[in-house]
DNA sequence: CATGAATGAGAATTCATTCAT
DNA sequence: TATGAATGAATTCTCATTCAT
């Protein structure tokens, strides 16, 4: 019943929908949601508008995914480092040194992360990410509570505390001079900041540094 | 029809002023940028929504305004605490719970604090008004490394983690759960987490409770 | 607190509402709800397209307020008719009458009458009408059977028929030769098949002529 | 690739074109012709979209054609009994009952009859249709008339009145009630209004049962 | 000949801004 | 000075139609 559906033509269709998540998702990074509207993203992927909604069934959930999908991604990096091996302390620095490893490179998913949103449905998905973010840290630090490595410390505020931290610190540097310091050293400061604030002691900090997934 | 110009009527005047703003910053409490309206700010305010542009030349203009009006205020909250009396760690204690138990009265500064906002203009106040929240933190930073109360470190990126933690932690607590807990143990558990990010010794912690502006 | 309004404007306000309306009834009488587009309404009503949200909250709201004023109106000549004085059968040919020849002027009511609505609230709005309409020739067959004027027969029926006959016979005269018969003979025509239809006697129809409200 | 033209595919050619008809059909007379787009239909008749458009040259052109065949074949019946055996009054109810009889089951014929098109092209052939329909009724009319059965009457205006009265009294019935009349009463009942308004007697009524075609 | 992805014109609706009164 | 009606550009979304494969 249907003529052969070419390699070629499978290709370009899925290189359409990932060709209209990577629009959407860079014209979020720049401008935020309110920047990226459905004429933007098409143009900007090359399409029109109207053919956005052959991938997606509307503006909303076309942002759902591209919300969903960065943090999903996200989500497995962390997860593989937290639950790799080597102590807690390792580990949890190896989170945020990953995390914001790569924030610096494109530090749109930061800032979708926090972004007001526009939609109800999008709202939803962002509250999610957050919370599963969170979960992240918070079974972190239940860990390394148990294992004697973190003092007792209410675990839910501070793994909402290292999210924030975090996001803040790698969106927007308070000092342009933050640049100066580079990369490596940024990266360092969280790191220590976050590791201080649970209480991780100096000696874990300075054997953990191996830790992998 | 040509009254001169009167005492009364400059206060009318800057009534109107007054009222514009304050409308404007109760319908972002309530819901966001996106709800906030020139025509929904004018009905509020009791005015046309042509008489708006009489006060503000636009409305990223009034928004900007709302937000830096907030954050001015906050600020000078801040200041005062920063700078009055009592080890640095006590201060720092004070100006985190200051802040974060009136965040928790009308979370509508912490919500516009980091909305993402619907206009350029507003985008850059927002920014500015982060930085300059961070510049109160940095100084206490810079102030208690000096003083021997904090160990060396970074500055710049604590003040930002700082700001970062908690703005993140008042907003959304990352589980519902943390309702449960009651504000005085999550202003607590923040302050707990920041002190110990900073390095602040347990004995300061508790000596300090009593800093005042 | 306001300025005062002024006649002229009250009259503009009042007068776009109505120019409003108009265009909207026009454009359906020509070519159906699909034609009658806000575009189209408001460029034939001398405004933008956006001026017709200030008078009517949606494009439904509007039609449905095209389709009930005119049966409106046209309900309250039928019933002036029919409650007033002579015999049902004077009545109901009054009615026909009545309606047939406002109809003749301008067709657009029996067309929004019959036409396939293209919104949900103007579907429930036509329908109504249809059967407003259809309790007025109702209420004056029971009171004929009772009277004795008509055989026993079901008013339901009958009713919904004389509707459907008069509406049809109006809008579409199967012949355009029918216009040559002019509009006297066409009402007549409608009129005594009405009355036949329903059992009426021949000397009510005479007798019954001058009915009046 | 380049098979000849051969018997077979000609059949499957056709097939295609009536399952397109059928398809559209179907989908008009579930939900109107808002509901039956290209796409909908396509889908229905297990095409693609564009293989439309091999069969039939617009979407009006589809509809037409649906319009059209549908009433072909309503026309067809209603014929076949016009032009049968008995007596007038006996045919003019035999088409009535059938047709009203036909309605009930499946009421999309009389649904698109009365539709509001979406196109110029569709509405001509539906009134085309109603002319239609109307001269079967006009036939038997005057054939009545000049046999002596039915009195000197408008047959233009008569055979109008006809159609709309069943028409309306099939697709509306004004009062829910109706349906307790049940289907019997419903058809009886259009069939005396229609026999009482051309002036039939009743003595061919009741010798007149059972026309056939 | 069939496919279905892509187009592009147009739909309703919203809203910051202007300006006659 | 204050009003609020009016504008017009922008928004999301729909769909008949075309055309490369």
């Amino acid at each position: 019943m249907s003529y052969k559906r070419s390699f070629l033509m499978e290709e370009r269709l899925a290189d359409n929908r990932q060709r209209i998540l990577r629009a959407a998702r860079a014209l979020v990074a720049q401008g935020g949601f309110n920047q990226a509207s459905i004429a933007a993203v098409a143009a900007s992927a090359g399409l029109s508008a109207g053919a956005i909604y052959r991938y997606f069934p509307s503006k909303a959930a076309l942002f759902v995914e591209v919300l969903t999908s960065a943090i999903d991604h996200e989500i497995a990096i962390l997860q593989g480092i937290a639950k790799g091996q080597g102590s807690v302390t390792a580990r949890l620095r190896g989170c945020i040194e990953s995390f914001a490893n790569r924030a610096l490179e494109g530090p749109y998913l930061a800032y979708a992360f926090i972004a007001e949103p526009a939609e109800q449905e999008v709202d939803e998905a962002r509250l999610h990410g957050r919370k599963r973010f969170g979960e992240v840290f918070k079974s972190l630090l239940e860990e390394g509570i148990e294992a004697g490595e973190f003092p007792p410390q209410s675990v839910d505020i501070g793994a909402a505390c290292i999210v924030g931290a975090f996001t803040e610190a790698l969106i927007r540097p308070i000092e342009p001079r933050a640049k100066r310091e580079g990369r490596k050293e940024l990266v360092e400061g969280i790191v220590a900041f976050c590791l201080r604030a649970v209480g991780a002691n100096v000696a874990a900090r300075k054997a953990g540094r191996s830790a992998k997934a």
